[in-house]
DNA sequence: TTGTTAAAACTAATATCATTAGTTAAAATA
DNA sequence: TATTTTAACTAATGATATTAGTTTTAACAA
């Protein structure tokens, strides 16, 4: 057997570290320098556990997917139809408002068409799609709903959390009221 | 009066070797290193045309916020109601697709409330408003019509750039639908 | 308990950046 | 032609990511 020195940090430790300082001082700050004083050790210790900067928001994309992808998944439980699917809904923009920094991470990946990075994002795909088959769309058209569900989801939370939205309107109610149409245009032939 | 000496470069053609740059390699290859080998001068004198990276950042989202609203602009002409929504949305979509880079500098602004940006980035907003205008849309519904269109086509631009998209189904056709369905779904009472 | 092994820390060094300070050259206006 | 403003330059600094090579640490096997 190989023997598992466990010194020092953990993957996991490291990536809340990291998450920690993406959500207070943005994704621009989460440098090696700056996140191995956090964890008291060296720059170069760091490529021990991920390659390079590349790898560790690599690793911060993946982390804040299956993040969000757990809050989502919570919200679904017991919910059916529109309920669910504005359920998730919120728990979504919610996310990127608890955590702007691993939001703003999720979108910052090296390599968006990365196998890991995929696998990740396909969860939440798959979990939309489970929401949305309670409106029995056809072919395509189910397809079609699932892009714009989506799109709505991620440019909302965008535009909130890059104050796009400056108008003194409750966002909340926004999200509603747009999930809502959609859902609606959608269902209607 | 002051002298105004034109040597050398113009803000502009600064401004379209970065959108090159930025177009071709993305935004993370658009340093003052390379910006300067571009133009054929040391990266010190780009100094004297912004403060710096940021300065540089925030002047290439305000040149593709505007040439984002030319487009759109131009599409919107002689078409109204649901026509000139999808017109201008297409020009949205096509324009992120011709300009990749300047699409993620529109984005990537250091400072997003920034005087300048959110002027320049008001204008695609009233242009949707007058766009959307043809629905008589009464009160806060139509503030949460304007946000739900922004959010549609920021996050279809954006999904579709990081190749979020994987099935092979076609794209403009998603985004007309997705368009016709939220019109479509904000118009019923 | 003790030796082996693998992981994870370290130091030292390098290259690339952005940035500042101070200086020089160039061109438009008076 | 002289002045003034702009925009280029050189030189230097500090921060960064990264590589190479080495040492320490801790889990496992003997």
């Amino acid at each position: 057997m190989s023997p598992r020195p466990k010194v020092g940090l953990e993957i996991n430790e490291i990536l809340e570290a990291a998450g920690e300082i993406a959500d207070v001082h943005g994704m621009r700050e989460v440098t090696l320098a700056n996140l191995a004083k956090k964890l008291n050790i060296r720059p170069p210790s760091l490529y021990n556990h991920f390659e390079g900067l590349g790898g560790l928001r690599k690793k911060m994309a993946i982390y804040g997917i299956d993040l969000l992808y757990k809050e989502m998944a919570y919200e679904a439980v017991g919910v059916s139809g529109e309920a669910a699917v504005l359920a998730i809904s919120k728990a979504y923009v919610e996310f990127a408002r608890k955590h702007p920094g691993l939001y703003e991470a999720t979108l910052l990946a090296p390599d968006m068409e990365d196998e890991d990075v995929q696998q990740a994002g396909a969860k939440i795909v798959e979990l939309s799609v489970r929401v949305l088959q309670a409106f029995d769309l056809q072919g395509e058209r189910a397809l079609h709903t699932v892009r714009g569900f989506r799109s709505i989801l991620h440019g909302f939370s965008s535009l909130e959390q890059s104050g796009g939205f400056k108008m003194t309107l409750d966002l909340d109610e926004s999200l509603e009221t747009i999930i809502k149409a959609f859902i609606k245009g959608m269902r209607a032939d």
